[in-house]
Formats: C-alpha cells, sequence, structure tokens
DNA sequence: TGAAATGTTGGGGCG
DNA sequence: ACGCCCCAACATTTC
C-alpha cells in the first residue's frame, strides 16, 4: 500500500533541465515517485507575443527533456488544455498530492499561478534566477531601480558555488499506463540553436571554461557583431536548459582561475550581463506595469508618429541605414540578434522613426527564440529612456556611426544585406553618400537594389528630441 | 552601453 | 617680425 504523498508532479515550465533544477529537487524530496509533466497551454502558444520559432525551441527542447528522462526509465508526460484542469486530472490518474514548479514572476505567470493554488497543492521553489527579486532589496525594503546599487547588493548576497548545484537524478521511474500525447512538430526552423541541457552546458565550456577567447577577449569584441565573441546561451537561459546558477557559477570560476586581466575583466563583464537579466526579473516583479506603460510617468505622453508603413520597412530590414536592415534581417533570418545590434535597431525604431517601443517590444517578442518578457521590455524601455536606469532620452544613436565604430569594415552588413556586398568599407554604412559611377562599379543603386535611407538623420534626431521634451513639458505641466 | 554643438587652444600660412 | 585668421584637435556643454 503506497501513502498518498507517495507521488509528486514536476510541473516543467521554463526548466527543461535535469541538472540543478531545485523544483525537481523538492519533488523528489516530497516523494520517491515524480512525474514530469508539461502542458501546452493555448493561451500561451497562440499568444500574440508568442514566436514560431520559440514554439520550435521549445518543442525540440521537450523531445530532448523526454529522452534523457527514458534513458533514467521515465518520460516526459504531455497534456494540453487549462493547465489547471490538466493537472487536476493528472493527479486523479496518479494519486499525486503535490504539483511543484520552479516560480515565474511574470505577470501572466503569476495570476496563473496564483488561480491555480487556490484549487491545488502547488508548491513553487526558486531557480529562474540566483537570488529571487524580494531577497535583493534596498534598505527601505522596496526594490532597486538603479543597476548598479542592485548588482552591488546582489554581489553581497551569497553567491553560490560550485557544491550548491544539484547533480540530476540517477533514475526518474514513472507508471507506465499513463497517456501522454505526441510532442508536437516544431513548426519551424531554428537553426543555429540545437535544443537541450546537453548542449547548454557544452556551450557554456566552451565559453567560460577556457582562458583566451572568446571570454578572454569578450570585454573588446563584443560589441562587434560580426563576431562570434558571446556566449549564445541566451535562449537556453530562457527555457532553464541551463540554470542561472550553472551560468553564474561558472562566471565565477572564470574570474577566479584567470591568468590574465583580460580573461578576468571579460568574466566580470559577463557576469555583468547575467546581473541585468536578474534586475529586469526582479523589475517586472516589482513594477508588473512597466509591461504595458513606460516606467518613468513623465515619458508616457510622447506623441508618437506610428507610422504602418515604417514599421513594415524596419521589421523587414528596409530602411536604407545598413547596420539597421543587417540586425533586422538577422533576427528575421535565425531568430537571434547581436546585443548591440538590438540596442541600434531600438534606437532607430523609437527615435528615428518615433514609433511606439511596445510595437517594437511586440515584434521582438514574435521573432526572438530567446524572448523573455523581462529581459526584452527591460531591454526596449532602457532604449526608448523610458525604463528604469535607461539611457537618457536624448541619447540618440547615429545609425553611421555606430556602424563604422562597431562594424568597421562592414563583415556583419555584407552578411545580412548582400546587395551592399561589393560596397567599399568607405560607404558601407552610408551607401547613398557613394557617387553614380561608383553605385554602378559596387552593383548597387540606391533607391532600386537597396532602398534610400527611409527617414534623413538630422531631422529624425531634432523630431525626437522634440516629441521627448513635449512629453516631458507637458507631464511637468499636468502634475502642477 | 552617444552625438552634436559649442568653446578653447595652438600651429602655421599669409600679408 | 608681427598680428591676424583659419582650422584641426581636443575639451566642455548641451540635448
Amino acid at each position: 500500500m503506497t501513502p498518498p504523498e507517495s507521488v509528486a508532479i514536476w510541473w516543467v515550465r521554463r526548466d527543461l533541465r535535469l541538472s540543478d533544477n531545485q523544483a525537481l529537487a523538492a519533488a523528489l524530496a516530497a516523494a520517491p515517485h515524480v512525474i514530469p509533466a508539461f502542458i501546452l497551454d493555448p493561451r500561451l502558444l497562440n499568444s500574440p507575443f508568442n514566436s514560431p520559432r520559440r514554439t520550435a525551441f521549445l518543442f525540440e527542447g521537450l523531445r530532448v527533456l523526454d529522452a534523457s528522462l527514458q534513458a533514467r526509465g521515465g518520460r516526459l508526460i504531455v497534456r494540453s488544455g487549462d493547465p489547471g484542469e490538466a493537472l487536476a486530472r493528472l493527479m486523479g490518474e496518479t494519486g499525486a498530492e503535490t504539483i511543484v514548479a520552479e516560480r515565474d514572476y511574470s505577470p501572466f505567470a503569476v495570476a496563473r499561478d496564483s488561480r491555480l493554488a487556490r484549487d491545488l497543492p502547488l508548491f513553487l521553489t526558486p531557480g529562474l534566477v540566483v537570488h529571487t527579486p524580494g531577497d535583493v532589496l534596498r534598505r527601505d525594503g522596496g526594490a532597486y531601480t538603479v543597476f548598479t546599487p542592485f548588482s552591488r547588493a546582489w554581489k553581497a548576497s551569497l553567491l553560490p558555488g560550485p557544491r550548491d548545484l544539484i547533480p540530476a537524478p540517477a533514475r526518474l521511474e514513472i507508471p507506465a499506463t499513463l497517456d501522454s500525447l505526441p510532442i508536437p512538430d516544431p513548426p519551424m526552423d531554428h537553426a543555429g540553436f540545437p535544443a537541450g541541457e546537453d548542449e547548454a552546458l557544452r556551450r557554456l565550456q566552451a565559453f567560460a571554461a577556457r582562458r583566451a577567447a572568446p571570454i578572454g577577449r569578450y570585454v573588446v569584441d563584443r560589441d562587434f557583431p560580426a563576431t562570434d565573441s558571446t556566449s549564445r546561451l541566451s535562449p537556453y537561459l530562457r527555457f532553464g536548459m541551463i540554470s542561472a546558477r550553472q551560468a553564474v557559477v561558472a562566471a565565477l570560476r572564470a574570474a577566479d582561475t584567470a591568468t590574465s586581466s583580460d580573461a578576468r575583466q571579460g568574466a566580470e563583464t559577463w557576469l555583468n550581463e547575467l546581473i541585468w537579466r536578474e534586475f529586469y526579473v526582479s523589475i517586472l516583479a516589482a513594477f508588473p506595469t512597466v509591461r504595458r506603460q513606460a516606467f518613468r510617468a513623465d515619458l508616457r505622453r510622447i506623441r508618437w508618429s506610428n507610422d504602418h508603413a515604417e514599421f513594415e520597412a524596419w521589421c523587414e530590414g528596409r530602411t536604407g541605414y545598413p547596420i539597421v536592415d543587417a540586425a533586422m534581417r538577422q533576427l528575421a533570418a535565425t531568430g537571434w540578434m547581436h546585443n548591440r545590434a538590438r540596442m541600434i535597431v531600438a534606437s532607430f525604431l523609437v527615435k528615428h522613426l518615433l514609433i511606439d517601443w511596445r510595437w517594437g517590444e511586440r515584434w521582438f517578442m514574435q521573432q526572438l527564440v530567446d524572448g523573455d518578457p523581462a529581459a526584452n521590455n527591460g531591454g526596449w524601455q532602457w532604449s526608448a529612456g523610458t525604463g528604469t536606469d535607461a539611457a537618457p532620452y536624448f541619447r540618440i544613436f547615429n545609425p553611421v556611426l555606430q556602424g563604422r565604430k562597431f562594424d568597421p569594415d562592414g563583415t556583419y552588413v555584407r552578411r545580412w544585406v548582400p546587395e551592399l556586398a561589393r560596397v567599399p568599407a568607405a560607404f558601407i554604412h552610408a551607401p547613398w553618400e557613394m557617387a553614380d559611377a561608383a553605385q554602378v562599379a559596387a552593383g548597387v543603386h540606391i533607391g532600386r537594389e537597396y532602398p534610400a535611407p527611409i527617414v534623413d538623420h538630422a531631422f529624425a534626431r531634432q523630431r525626437a528630441l522634440a516629441a521627448y521634451g513635449g512629453a516631458r513639458h507637458s507631464s511637468s505641466r499636468h502634475e502642477r
């Protein structure tokens, strides 16, 4: 006779891994029998913020997770529908008394989980981030809204050591009689990011465990989109194919064992990027309304232009600014974009085209394989100058100068905008400055094979400054 | 995790 | 020789 508490459900959401999984470990601690379950939620899969690329990555991740569960004597149970109903049914079938899941701090997940917890024994564990939002707070108990003090407090909290990491369980057997849906076929290709925990760990090793490149040159190279110098771990962190702790432990170890100051600084800079991720999780948890409106109240009344044709040109990479178009085409083709390029295209959409940052936020969510509500929202509000600790609103990237600075020979542009492949380096970021003869020689006529700039830089800059200035002015009058 | 506008300085051409 | 102007080059301020 098995006592009822001998079965627990490990509800997999965005923690598709067996190693260092606090939810799985808690489930195993609660019961000797653990049922790993994933619920295909139509509300999430059909959300206008979802992306087929991310769904494909998720489905392949589920396959890989299922395979490694089967290697341990178990398997992944897949159901679909409303998670509450599906889990209640699964509890009835298995006699499970507990559901354990990794806590997710996004507004959608918080609402879903608190509704579900009214009827079901849902137990949530940390794991999405190293320091959960409530753990890193200001002296007065409020959430940090400036990165630097947040990162200081974050680092002052106890950091994970290698011994804190939880090994994957050796065996995970489940009853053979349980029904499971087949894992759906990926709706599209997601080349460049093979899913799964093994791949994630391999990337982490390849990036952080070496003394030289890439992490040893990270401080310098990471700003150059043509180089392969970033970790490209974001999709894996997004779906928990590695834990935040595993990444942080690797960064700390790389810093400790560095034999050059470049390698140490590289590791520290990369750690900072991981802390940015946690900062934005904390911001979204403390201020859920940032998902709908600007954090800064004085910038909520910008009179956007919101031109649909210009938005489409931006989405499709036909703005006439090569660095912008290269980045947008990289996004459309691969579901990923280099971080420097994300800043450039975001600044361009918001400042040059004067289009609401939320349009860009949604487009990114619809495209990115690593699209995460907290990080994406944080990044967009940072770029728009409307967020916490954001770029000053008057900081307007000049796409020509950014291109010359971070893609000096135009390698990145040539890779993603092939019609500019033969343009000389001197003109690669401002091809409209070529004389007619040079355009003929380069095999591209500006206005035909490649568009003329959609908007004049000097004009756009003045218009953005006026729009932002106007919003601040009207808001200060409003308050009086 | 900018860029443009404005200010300052100093070398050199030139009458 | 000297003052004047031009204008890089750099620094500071402003958006």
